[in-house]
RNA sequence: GCUGUUGUAGCUCAGUUGGUAGAGCAACUGAUUCGUAAUCAGUAGGUCGGAGGUUCGAUUCCUCUCAACAGCACCA
C-alpha cells in the first residue's frame, strides 16, 4: 500500500505504484483532465510519473504558476515540432521558459521571415489540435547522442555531452518529434491552447558572441485566453508610453545621425532635467556631500594607472593634442580621487563625500543604444565616499535610506535590492571582503527590506548593492548602485593619516541614486506616460482666453503666476477654446486656465485639471492667490502625478 | 559588434511590370471672436538617409555606407 498525502493533508491509499495522472483521476474526473503535472515531495514531475512509495503530492493544473511554466515549456517544444515539420533541415537547439513566455533557437540555412512565423504558428495550432501524447523516455547517454547525430541534430548531441554523468538523459516524444529535455511536460499537446509567436531575432549559440548566430523565435503562452489578451494589452500600453515617442510628441528632446547615442535636449525636456538636477543637488547639500566638478578630458596615462585603459579602451573616446594622448572620461572616480589627493587627509576628515553631476562618454557598441535609456553621452549623479572599513556600514545604511526617500519623492515605492558578493577573481584580503559584505548586508537588514544575494556577482574590487524599482506598469529598472572599492584608492595613491600617524588607503564607496539622468528621465516619462508630476512638468499652467476681450486679463494672470515661480504660458491665439484645450491636453499640461468674461468680471480663474485620458475636470472658480497656493500644494506633495 | 527589419514633407504614413512624388495633421495667409479635446478656405513645404553602379531614364534594381528599430552579445 502507498499513502499519498495531498496538500489539504488528507491521505489516500493506493495498492502498488500508481502514476500522478491516475491519482488525479481518482480524486475527480475534472482534476484528472486538468492535471498538467504533479509535485511529488516538492519535485515537479510529469503526470506519467509513477509514485512507488509514500509521498506528498500536489496536482499541478494551469491555475498554478508551475502549471503555466509547464505550458510555456511544452509550447516551446510544440514550436520546435512545428518548425521541424515545416523545415525538416532546421536544427533544434534549446527552448527555455522566460518571463511571460518562451523562445526556441534554431539553426537554419536562411533566416525565418514573418510569413514563416505565421505558417509556424498555424502548424502549431494544428499539431496541438491533434492532441498527441507527450511521452517521456529515459535513455543511455551514448544512445541519445548517437540518435541525435543520426538525425543530423549536432547541437542536441553537443548538449547531451555536457550533461553531468550522474544525470538521466530524458527524451520527450510527441508525434514524430523527439526532443532532449529534462521536463516535465504537459501529458498531451491538446493542453496547449493559448499561445502566440511574438518575434524573430538572432541569438548566439550558448550565449557567446564568438559562436555562430542562431535564429530565435519568441512566443508567449498562457493558461487562459484572457491572460494572454491582458498581456498583449500591457505590451500595447508600454508602447504608448515609449519615451522616444513621447519625447518627440512632447517636444522634449531629439537625436540625429550626426551624434548617435547623444541627446539634443529641447527647452521643455531641459526643464525636466533641471528640476531633477536641482532636486538632486539639494540631496547632496542636505546629506553631507560636497559638490565638485572635474575635467571632461584627462591624460591617457591616468586611465592607464587606474586600470580603465586596459579593460575598456575599446569603449573610450580618445583625443590627442600636441602629441599628448587623452581620453574623454568614461567615469568620474579617478577625478574624485584627484580632489581627495589634492591635500593631506586625516582620519578626522573621514568620511569625506564628494558628489558630481558627472558628464561621461562611453563608446557603447552601436547595437546597445536605446533611445535616451542607453546612450554614449550621459550624466551620472555620481558620488564617492572616502571612509574607513569601520565606517562602511553606517554609510551604506544612510545611503540606502536616502535612496528610498529620493525614489519615493519621484513616486516610486517598490524597490528591489540585490547584493553581489565576492567573485572568483578579486583583489583585497578575505578579511576586507568579509567586513564589506557584512557591512552591506547588515545595512540592508537595518532598513528592514527583503534582498537577494547574487553570489559571485560582485566586481573584482569589491561587493555591491544594486537598487531597482518597479514602475507603474510593473516593469523593473535598475538605477542605483553602491559599490565598495578596495582597489582604486590604492592604484591611484589615495591615503590618509590614521590616529597613529600611519598612512593608510581609504575605502572608496561608489554610489549613484538615479544612475544616469538621461535614463532616469526616460523612466520618468514612461512611468508617468508623459504626464509628469506638477513639480516636474515643463509647463505647469497654460492660461487661455475665450475671446480677444480677455487678452489683457490673461496677461495679468500670467504675470501673477510667473511672480509666484510657476511655469506658465499664455495662449492668446485666435482659436476656439476647445481647440486650445485639446492641444494642451495632448501635451499633458497639468492645469489649463479658461479665462472668459465671467472670470474677468469676478476677478477669478477657472482651472481645468489634467486627467490624462480625455475628460479633465474643472476646479471651482477661485482667486489667483487661491490658485497659486493650490498649485504650490501640488508641487510640495512631490509624488502625486 | 552580430542577425534581421526599416529609412519618402516638421510629424504620422501612402506610393509595383523603373517614366524626377502624394494624404492627414502641424506651419503660413485670410475669414471667423466662437465657454471646456480639432471652425472654414487658401498657400507653401521633399537631392525619397548618403555615395557609387546598371539604365535613355532610379524613390523603385544592384553594391557600399550611415542611422534607427527588434533581439543577441556588451553595460567599468
Amino acid at each position: 500500500m502507498i499513502a499519498i498525502t495531498l496538500p489539504d493533508k488528507s491521505v489516500r491509499q493506493f495498492e502498488g505504484p500508481i502514476t500522478v495522472g491516475e491519482i488525479a483521476a481518482s480524486i475527480g474526473a475534472g482534476l484528472g483532465k486538468a492535471a498538467l503535472a504533479g509535485k511529488v515531495n516538492g519535485k515537479v514531475v510529469d503526470t506519467s510519473y509513477r509514485v512507488s512509495s509514500d509521498s506528498e503530492l500536489a496536482i499541478i493544473t494551469n491555475k498554478d504558476p508551475e502549471g503555466v511554466d509547464i505550458i510555456r515549456h511544452s509550447t516551446a517544444h510544440l514550436l520546435a515540432y512545428a518548425v521541424k515539420e515545416l523545415f525538416p533541415e532546421a536544427q533544434v537547439t534549446i527552448g527555455p521558459v522566460i518571463e511571460n513566455g518562451f523562445f526556441y533557437d534554431f539553426s537554419y540555412k536562411r533566416p525565418f521571415t514573418p510569413d514563416d512565423l505565421v505558417a509556424i504558428e498555424r502548424k502549431m495550432a494544428e499539431l496541438a489540435k491533434k492532441d498527441e501524447p507527450v511521452i517521456r523516455k529515459v535513455v543511455p547517454r551514448d544512445e541519445a547522442i548517437a540518435y541525435f547525430k543520426s538525425i543530423g541534430e549536432a547541437y542536441k548531441a553537443e548538449i547531451i555531452s555536457s550533461i553531468p554523468e550522474d544525470e538521466d538523459v530524458s527524451l520527450y516524444v510527441e508525434g514524430g518529434f523527439t526532443d532532449l529535455c529534462r521536463g516535465p511536460h504537459v501529458p498531451s499537446t491538446g493542453k496547449l491552447k493559448v499561445f502566440k509567436l511574438m518575434k524573430l531575432a538572432g541569438a548566439y549559440w550558448r550565449g557567446d558572441s564568438k559562436n555562430e548566430m542562431l535564429q530565435r523565435i519568441y512566443g508567449t503562452a498562457w493558461a487562459r485566453k484572457e491572460d494572454q489578451e491582458q498581456y498583449v494589452m500591457m505590451l500595447e500600453e508600454a508602447e504608448k508610453r515609449d519615451h522616444r515617442k513621447l519625447g518627440k510628441q512632447l517636444d522634449l528632446f531629439h537625436m540625429q545621425d550626426e551624434a548617435p547615442g547623444m541627446i539634443f535636449w529641447h527647452p521643455k525636456g531641459w526643464v525636466i532635467w533641471q528640476q531633477v538636477e536641482q532636486y538632486m543637488r539639494r540631496v547632496y547639500q542636505d546629506n553631507g556631500y560636497q559638490e565638485i566638478r572635474c575635467p571632461q578630458i584627462l591624460a591617457r596615462s591616468l586611465w592607464e594607472r587606474s586600470g580603465h585603459w586596459e579593460n575598456y579602451k575599446e569603449n573610450m573616446f580618445t583625443t590627442e593634442s600636441e602629441k599628448h594622448d587623452y581620453a574623454i572620461k568614461p567615469m568620474n572616480c579617478p577625478g574624485h580621487i584627484q580632489v581627495f589627493n589634492s591635500d593631506l587627509r586625516s582620519y578626522r576628515d573621514l568620511p569625506l563625500r564628494y558628489g558630481e553631476f558627472g558628464s561621461c562618454h562611453r563608446n557603447e557598441p552601436s547595437g546597445a543604444l536605446h533611445g535616451i535609456m542607453r546612450v554614449r553621452g550621459f550624466v551620472q549623479d555620481d558620488g564617492h565616499i572616502f571612509c574607513t572599513e569601520d565606517q562602511i556600514q553606517q554609510e551604506c545604511l544612510d545611503f540606502t535610506r536616502l535612496l528610498q526617500k529620493v525614489y519615493a519623492d519621484f513616486g516610486f515605492t517598490d524597490i528591489i535590492y540585490k547584493l553581489s558578493t565576492r567573485p572568483d577573481k578579486r583583489v583585497g584580503s578575505e578579511e576586507s571582503w568579509d567586513k564589506a559584505e557584512k557591512a552591506l548586508s547588515d545595512s540592508l537588514n537595518s532598513c528592514g527590506v527583503a534582498w537577494e544575494e547574487l553570489k559571485g556577482e560582485g566586481a573584482f574590487y569589491g561587493p555591491k548593492i544594486e537598487y531597482s524599482l518597479k514602475d507603474a506598469i510593473g516593469r523593473v529598472w535598475q538605477l542605483g548602485t553602491l559599490q565598495v572599492d578596495f582597489n582604486m584608492p590604492v592604484r591611484l595613491g589615495a591615503e590618509y593619516v590614521d590616529d597613529h600617524s600611519a598612512r593608510k588607503a581609504p575605502v572608496m564607496l561608489h554610489r549613484a541614486i538615479v544612475g544616469s539622468l538621461e535614463r532616469f528621465i526616460g523612466i520618468l516619462i514612461e512611468n508617468h506616460a508623459g504626464s509628469m508630476p506638477v513639480w516636474l512638468a515643463p509647463v505647469q499652467v497654460v492660461a487661455m482666453n475665450v475671446t480677444e476681450n480677455q487678452a489683457t486679463y490673461v496677461q495679468a494672470v500670467v504675470v501673477g503666476l510667473k511672480a509666484a515661480g510657476i511655469r506658465v504660458s499664455p495662449d492668446l491665439r485666435n482659436e476656439k477654446i476647445s481647440y486650445k484645450i485639446r492641444e494642451h491636453s495632448v501635451h499633458k499640461v497639468p492645469f489649463l486656465l479658461v479665462l472668459g468674461d465671467k472670470e474677468m468680471q469676478a476677478n477669478t480663474v477657472t482651472a481645468r485639471v489634467r486627467d490624462g485620458k480625455g475628460g479633465g475636470e474643472n476646479l471651482p472658480p477661485m482667486t489667483l492667490d487661491g490658485f497659486i497656493s493650490y498649485v504650490n500644494t501640488e508641487i510640495a506633495t512631490k509624488h502625486t502625478s
